[in-house]
DNA sequence: TAAATTTGACCTAT
DNA sequence: ATAGGTCAAATTTA
C-alpha cells in the first residue's frame, strides 16, 4: 500500500537514489577494472576508489534513510510489500522505479548472510522437519532440478509483525532421508525466544516448526584476526584487512558482513539454549571439508554449546562445503573467516559466522560492506 | 475465525 | 529459456 503523498515524495528521492546506486556500482565496476588490469598498482588507487565508492554509497544510504521517513510503512525493513498485488498487475504498468526497486530488494536480500546446515531426524519415515525451536512460516515449496524432494521455503513467523527477515529453506537428502540441508538466510531480528526444547521434529507431520538457529558458526579455518563491527571497519578505512578465503578458481572475494546494523537488535540476535537438540556433527558425511572443522565448535561457545539429543545433530557448513554439494561457485563468493570482536560488551554471535556473503558483482574487489560508509547508520 | 499451509502464477537471475 | 525464489489466493488446521 502506498500512500498518495509519501509515494510521490519518495518518488523523485528514488531516482536520486537509483542514480547514486548506479553511480556506486559503476565506481565498483570501475575498481574492479582497476584491480584485474593492474593488479600491482598502488594501494592509493584503490583507497580512492574505494572511498569515492563509500561517499557515493553513503549518500544513498542516506537518500534512502529520507524515503524510509517520508514514507514510513511503504517499505518495511528487507523485504515487504505484502500487499502489491502481483497477479493483477497491469502486466506494463510497472514504472521502472517499481522494477529497479524490486531488483534492488532482491539484492538487498542475496546480500544478507546465509549459512548451511545439516539435520538430522530420528526417523526418515516421518516427514518430519528438524526443529530448532525458531517459529516459522512456510511460503513456498519447489521441486529443484535433480533432487528427489521439493524444498521447503520458510521465513520468520515475525516477518510482518517485526519486521524479522530471517529465512530458511530446507532440503532432504536424496541419499539419507534423515538428513535435511537448511539453509538460512539473514538474521533474527524478531524478539521470538528460542525454544529450547525444540526436539528434532520428530514430531509427526506437519504441525511442528522448523527450525533452525544460526548458532555458533564452525570457525573452521586456522585464521583468526580481530574482526571489528563493520563501522569500526569503515571507520578505518578499510585498513584493517580482514582475511579472505578465495574458492579455487575465483578470485573475487566476498566477505560476511552483516547487513543492515541489527536494526534494533538489542543484544545477541541469536541465543543457544542451553539445552539445544543438536550437537554439531563433524561426520559431514562425504565431504573432505570436515578437515577443515578440526576446532570443536564447542570451544567457541562460551556457554553451553548444543548437546545431542535422540541422534539428531546439527552442523554448520562453510562456503567450501556448499561447494562441495554442487553449489555453482559464483554464487558463493568466498568464505571469510571472522575473527571474534573480543569486546564483551556487544558480542555479537552472528560475527562468529561464516557467512556466505554473495556479491551481486562480481567485479567488486572488496568486500561488500553494505553499510553506509559515514558514521554508524541509525 | 485466525493462523498456517498449499499451490500455481509470477518474477528475477543466470 | 530455464531454474530458483516469492507471492498471494484458496484451502486446511487449530
Amino acid at each position: 500500500m502506498q500512500d498518495g503523498a509519501g509515494a510521490e515524495a519518495a518518488g523523485s528521492s528514488m531516482q536520486a537514489l537509483l542514480a547514486l546506486l548506479a553511480d556506486g556500482e559503476e565506481q565498483a565496476r570501475q575498481l574492479g577494472e582497476m584491480m584485474a588490469d593492474d593488479p600491482w598498482s598502488r594501494a592509493e588507487h584503490y583507497r580512492g576508489a574505494a572511498r569515492r565508492l563509500q561517499c557515493t554509497l553513503g549518500k544513498a544510504a542516506a537518500v534512502a534513510r529520507a524515503i524510509e521517513a517520508a514514507a514510513p510503512g511503504s517499505s518495511r525493513g528487507t523485504d515487504d510489500r505484502s500487499d502489491s498485488p502481483r497477479s493483477a498487475d497491469e502486466s506494463s504498468g510497472r514504472t521502472t522505479t517499481e522494477v529497479q526497486e524490486r531488483q534492488s530488494m532482491f539484492k538487498r536480500r542475496k546480500g544478507l548472510p546465509r549459512w548451511t546446515a545439516k539435520f538430522r531426524v530420528p526417523d526418515a519415515s516421518l516427514d518430519a522437519t528438524p526443529d530448532d525451536g525458531f517459529s516459522w512460516r512456510k511460503y513456498g515449496q519447489k521441486d529443484i532440478l535433480g533432487a528427489k524432494f521439493p524444498r521447503g521455503y520458510y521465513r520468520c513467523t515475525y516477518r510482518t509483525a517485526q519486521a524479522c527477515g530471517a529465512t530458511k529453506q530446507v532440503q532432504r537428502s536424496d541419499t539419507d532421508l534423515c538428513v535435511f540441508d537448511v539453509t538460512y538466510q539473514g538474521e533474527h531480528t524478531c524478539h521470538q525466544k528460542q525454544r529450547a526444547s525444540a526436539t528434532v521434529a520428530a514430531a509427526p507431520a506437519h504441525g511442528a516448526g522448523s527450525q533452525s538457529p544460526p548458532p555458533p558458526p564452525p570457525l573452521e579455518q586456522q585464521q583468526q584476526q580481530q574482526d571489528p563491527s563493520m563501522m569500526q571497519l569503515l571507520r578505518l578505512g578499510f585498513k584493517r584487512v580482514l582475511k579472505v578465503e578465495t574458492t579455487p578458481g575465483l578470485h573475487d572475494h566476498g566477505i560476511g558482513h552483516r547487513d543492515s546494523g541489527p536494526a534494533s537488535a538489542p543484544a545477541a540476535p541469536f541465543s543457544f539454549p542451553s539445552a539445544s537438540p543438536f550437537h554439531l556433527a563433524g561426520e559431514a558425511t562425504d565431504n573432505p571439508a570436515a578437515a577443515f572443522s578440526p576446532p570443536p565448535a564447542s570451544s567457541y561457545f562460551p556457554a553451553p554449546h548444543p548437546v545431542a539429543v535422540d541422534g539428531s545433530f546439527y552442523d554448520y557448513e562453510a562456503s567450501p562445503v556448499a561447494l562441495m554439494r554442487g553449489a555453482e561457485p559464483s554464487e558463493l563468493g568466498e568464505v571469510v573467516t571472522r575473527a571474534i570482536t573480543t569486546g564483551p560488551a556487544a558480542f555479537d554471535y552472528s560475527s562468529l559466522f561464516h557467512h556466505q556473503a554473495e556479491l551481486d558483482d562480481p567485479h567488486l574487489p572488496f568486500p561488500p560492506f553494505g553499510g553506509p560508509p559515514h558514521g554508524p547508520y541509525q
